[in-house]
DNA sequence: AGGAGTGTTAGTAA
DNA sequence: GTTACTAACACTCC
């Protein structure tokens, strides 16, 4: 489920309930979700505090005492939660980290699709491609037009999984995208190289907006997330065109379609983002 | 039974 | 080097 806005809520729960706690021990149900070796994993994070939660795109980064950082990638469906000491163990929860507070902070993940990754303070962009790769935080700050532009300027790709590359904009997943798409009035099959300047600008606005909204919102609950507090976010409600497919388009009351597009479902209006002129190049038209 | 699902990576081909 | 498509990961839900 997370996407930028729910690894960010997720992290701002865990900092409220966690930070400052102190790890007892550690148990690792699915040795595959870590690394290093189960046995290192454990025995490292032995009486280790707590300090803070950073995040990354769509990264959670555990700041320990002594220089250590977890850093855990929850992909699709990967959720944390606290439970009392003793409680009993869901099936699908594959690492307790238990605190000397009689609480444990528990990793659950249905599709045991989510990995963690012990390293050394400093040495996260060594250590992990996809974190020294990572394209800049979309925020006014960070993302910038000027980067925008040489960025979808120098790509043929098709803005669709361009802005799902997290290398050219971190946190946006499959909702996002196919949201800000919608409220840019671009169509997903259009080449990043082709997109004009008032587009970008228009996109980046929206990019922007729409991840602070539904970080607001508390993310977007569409399977199964939940806040570190067990709660579902509020923002799928105001999704426009993710999972409406077959309902009028809010702006012009076109039917929304849903189609593959880089082997991931992808929402849009037909009439509102319309195809890209080289699509259209055979189509019959009146 | 078959397909799709909030993510990412590896492999292959053009 | 780039783009695009497939498979894989593992499991649940419709």
């Amino acid at each position: 489920m997370p996407e930028l806005p729910e690894v960010e809520t997720v992290r701002r729960g865990l900092t409220q309930l966690v930070a400052g706690a102190t790890i007892d021990h550690v148990d690792v149900y699915y040795p595959k979700m870590v690394r290093p070796d189960a046995e290192i994993f454990t025995a490292d994070l032995i009486g280790r505090k707590i300090e803070k939660i950073d995040r990354r795109g769509k990264y959670l980064l555990f700041r320990f005492s002594g220089d250590l950082t977890l850093i855990s990638h929850l992909r699709m469906e990967g959720k944390y939660d606290v439970q009392p000491e003793g409680s009993p163990i869901p099936k699908h929860t594959h690492v307790i980290f238990h605190l000397k507070d009689q609480r444990e902070l528990r990793y659950n993940d249905t599709r045991k699709f989510g990995r963690m990754r012990l390293v050394k303070t400093g040495t996260e962009a060594t250590e992990l491609k996809s974190l020294a790769q990572m394209g800049p935080e979309p925020t006014e700050s960070a993302l910038t037009l000027a980067y925008m532009q040489r960025v979808f300027g120098k790509s043929h790709k098709i803005v669709k999984p361009f802005l799902l590359d997290q290398s050219k904009i971190a946190g946006l997943g499959n909702i996002y995208v196919d949201e800000v798409l919608w409220l840019s009035k671009i169509n997903p099959l259009t080449p990043a190289d082709t997109l004009t300047q008032a587009q970008l600008s228009v996109l980046r606005q929206n990019i922007i907006a729409e991840i602070a909204r539904a970080i607001q919102g508390h993310g977007t609950t569409v399977h199964t997330f939940s806040t570190a507090f067990g709660e579902t976010g509020d923002f799928q409600n105001e999704l426009h065109v993710y999972g409406h497919e077959g309902e009028p388009c809010e702006r012009c009351g076109t039917e929304i379609v849903k189609i593959k597009v880089a082997q991931r479902g992808t929402h849009f209006c037909p009439h509102c983002q319309p195809y890209p002129p080289e699509m259209q190049e055979g189509l019959v038209d009146d």
